[in-house]
DNA sequence: TTCACCATTTCCGTATACAGGATATGGACC
DNA sequence: GGTCCATATCCTGTATACGGAAATGGTGAA
């Protein structure tokens, strides 16, 4: 990680805050964010609020067509399966950098990780195995010691988090994650980028195919 | 390309006239961008050139530190590394897509586009050639037919685009970037996945080493 | 009933004003 | 002469004000 993580400016914390809003399905995919009312829920004037919204345009969040006004980005099927592509090209460069550049620390550190999802993954406590499947994938995109490329990881997964935290409920798909997992995990052990870019582009296309699946029913 | 080309308000106006001074270098790396005197300058007030210039950081071609004001992104060599490194792979990824999903249509445009820089090439018109570069590249990343790697594509080569283009100085430059140029469009045209990857990978490496090069010199 | 046109209203884009923090300048002390 | 500190100035961040474009609702005609 860089600096920049104290929010120093009223801008910052309302960004952070419909942000977290969006990911936690408070704001639902195509809401309006009207800049006054959001100011006056904040305690703030329109000006920061057209900063926070701002940020949140050029993140991929929110659209916004000149003069009509922000919404949370609606869901483009078309474009989420893009995502995903992309996705699983990015997870897997960053496998493969990380099955070359990681220190015997953080392959510990993967590893102690995927230990830990084990234990939580067989008492099917989702929530927290969620919260450490982030962390496992947070390790290899810093395993990549390429910062621009986590920057486009990070990114993506933002985007794509509240589809893939969903996934979880799907029959066995805790089983098969941390299955798939494993094997990324091996293959960073033993220093094999090939076996790790495969693996973990696998592993983000299963979950593609899994949403593709949830969204043909949904329609 | 998507829509949205019309600047419709002012605030794009001016971003738009300030990446331009970018990347032609009238404003240099670490160049201060006061509002205040911007403002003046386009003849507007410090809102729309603050709003120019938050969009601007989210490119990554200004940084900002809070309270302290925005500047032109100073170059990072280490970070620059790690750009071009990434942009190898984005690249060699749209050249794979393409190679698959371009149409008969997009292939032949591909291929003018190609005889153009040839005769640019021999004659040594650089600017010509570099832009007809650039549209050259532009098909590609249309031809992966991934909107979303499009524009990691496109934010990555604005970003290098400064030095790229400083790049056809080198001696048979030109000539190494055609004949490499070339090698792609034949794996594209042949619809073999693979050797587009692999020689537009190495069509860019190859940038990014002449860059390293530049800068071992210059320090 | 439905469509079209106009008035109203709402909300975005921009301008201007103010307050607080950061840097620069000058002087005093070591 | 150099360093440290206080003051002044500048500039950013935020608040408020205004004009205009687009959405909305209603009324009238087909």
């Amino acid at each position: 990680m860089s600096e920049q993580k104290r929010p120093a400016t009223r801008a910052d914390e309302i960004r952070q805050a419909i942000e977290k809003d969006i990911f936690q399905g408070v704001l639902r995919p195509g809401t309006r964010l009207d800049e006054e009312s959001l100011a006056a829920r904040f305690g703030l004037s329109r000006t920061p609020v057209r900063e926070a919204i701002l940020q949140l345009v050029y993140s991929g969040l929110v659209v916004k067509k000149p003069r009509q006004g922000a919404v949370v980005a609606p869901l483009d099927l078309h474009r989420m399966v893009q995502m995903f592509e992309v996705m699983s090209e990015i997870e897997g460069l960053c496998a493969r950098y990380a099955a070359r550049r990681m220190s015997p620390d953080e392959k510990a550190r993967l590893a102690e990780l995927h230990g830990r999802a084990a234990s939580l993954c067989e008492s099917r406590e989702l929530d927290e195995y969620y919260a450490v499947n982030r962390a496992f994938h947070d390790a290899i995109y810093d395993g990549s010691h390429n910062e621009v490329l986590q920057d486009m990881a990070r990114s993506l997964f933002a985007r794509l988090a509240p589809y893939r935290r969903y996934q979880l409920n799907h029959p066995h798909r805790v089983e098969g994650s941390f299955a798939e997992h494993g094997e990324v995990v091996a293959a960073i052990s033993a220093a094999d980028p090939d076996r790790a870019q495969a693996a973990m582009r696998k592993h983000v296309t299963i979950q593609a195919d899994i949403f593709a699946e949830f969204v043909s029913i949904m329609s």
